[in-house]
DNA sequence: TGCGCATTTCCTGCTT
DNA sequence: TAAGCAGGAAATGCGC
């Protein structure tokens, strides 16, 4: 964010280096597996206060983390994590590793990169104290202790200052066709632009598409965006079997096996 | 600096 | 005739 940003102008710094953060400056063996660095500020920087996410979120992050670290999605059941941002961020290392098994400790990791991002939000004036505040704050004896350990093996001051240099001028924001969904799945945002024509298949419709091209072009900083370009770019979606044909039907599209997060079975 | 990725832009031809 | 679809080709912006 730009006060994230503003407020590591102060903090001097030529690096950002991740890598060593992770390997050299770990006094004893890391506890976590390799994470790949700063991701969650890159793509949850818009939203980096995990308690108030909804069901929709918590599944769009495990998208994102499965997705960036390319993990199958078959290794987890996104069905035992049917729970909001509240109920997320109050489960302790060991839940995770219970409902997600050996890809328990990234989602731990990451979910602890993001509460310490939103607690640095709320108080960016005091980024050592609200880190302890997490820590203090923490009714699970099992996540205080990790998250404990996390901190104070990795210096935590600096893993602040870094996460928040790490900040990107223009986060890297959700793709078109995760645009589309979401759309598709909060339509009292946008009412109007984009219907289900068959909920359960999948398939749905432009209602407004050119409407949807400029919400598309606004989102990416891009006046000049038609539904003529967006289309050309869903229909490169098909080859990845993101999204499927329908015949005969203009305007409409219909996710495919690789879209994920719009089916009603997995809210 | 180069590479890969995900578009974006432009285009021609076809279909509705 | 307009709007949309299909897909090739090249360009672009970004992260790594």
């Amino acid at each position: 964010t730009p006060e994230c940003r503003s407020y590591s102008m102060s903090v001097s710094s030529s690096t950002n280096t991740w890598g060593s953060l992770q390997t050299s400056s770990w006094g004893s063996p890391n506890p976590f597996p390799v994470v790949m660095p700063g991701y969650t500020s890159h793509l949850w920087a818009h939203n980096s206060h995990p308690q108030f996410w909804t069901k929709y979120q918590v599944w769009d992050w495990l998208q994102q983390v499965m997705d960036m670290h390319q993990i199958d999605a078959s290794n987890i059941a996104f069905q035992n994590f049917d729970m909001d941002g509240h109920q997320l961020c109050n489960l302790g290392y060991q839940d995770f590793i219970l409902i997600a098994g050996s890809v328990g400790p990234i989602l731990f990791h990451s979910i602890t990169e993001l509460k310490l991002a939103g607690q640095c939000h709320m108080d960016r004036g005091q980024p050592e104290l609200k880190a302890e505040l997490i820590l203090i704050r923490s009714k699970n004896p099992v996540s205080s202790m990790h998250c404990r350990h996390f901190l104070f093996q990795t210096n935590y001051m600096t893993f602040l200052f870094r996460y928040l240099l790490s900040f990107p001028t223009d986060p890297r924001g959700t793709h078109l066709w995760e645009f589309i969904r979401d759309i598709l799945l909060n339509p009292e945002r946008h009412p109007g632009l984009i219907k289900w024509e068959d909920r359960t298949e999948g398939i749905f419709r432009f209602l407004k598409s050119e409407a949807v091209a400029q919400l598309w072009g606004k989102k990416k900083n891009n006046s000049s965006m038609t539904y003529e370009k967006l289309s050309r770019a869903m229909r490169y979606y098909y080859k990845r079997e993101i999204l499927e044909r329908v015949d005969g039907r203009r305007l409409v599209y219909k996710f495919g096996r690789n879209a994920r997060g719009w089916k009603e079975s997995e809210k």
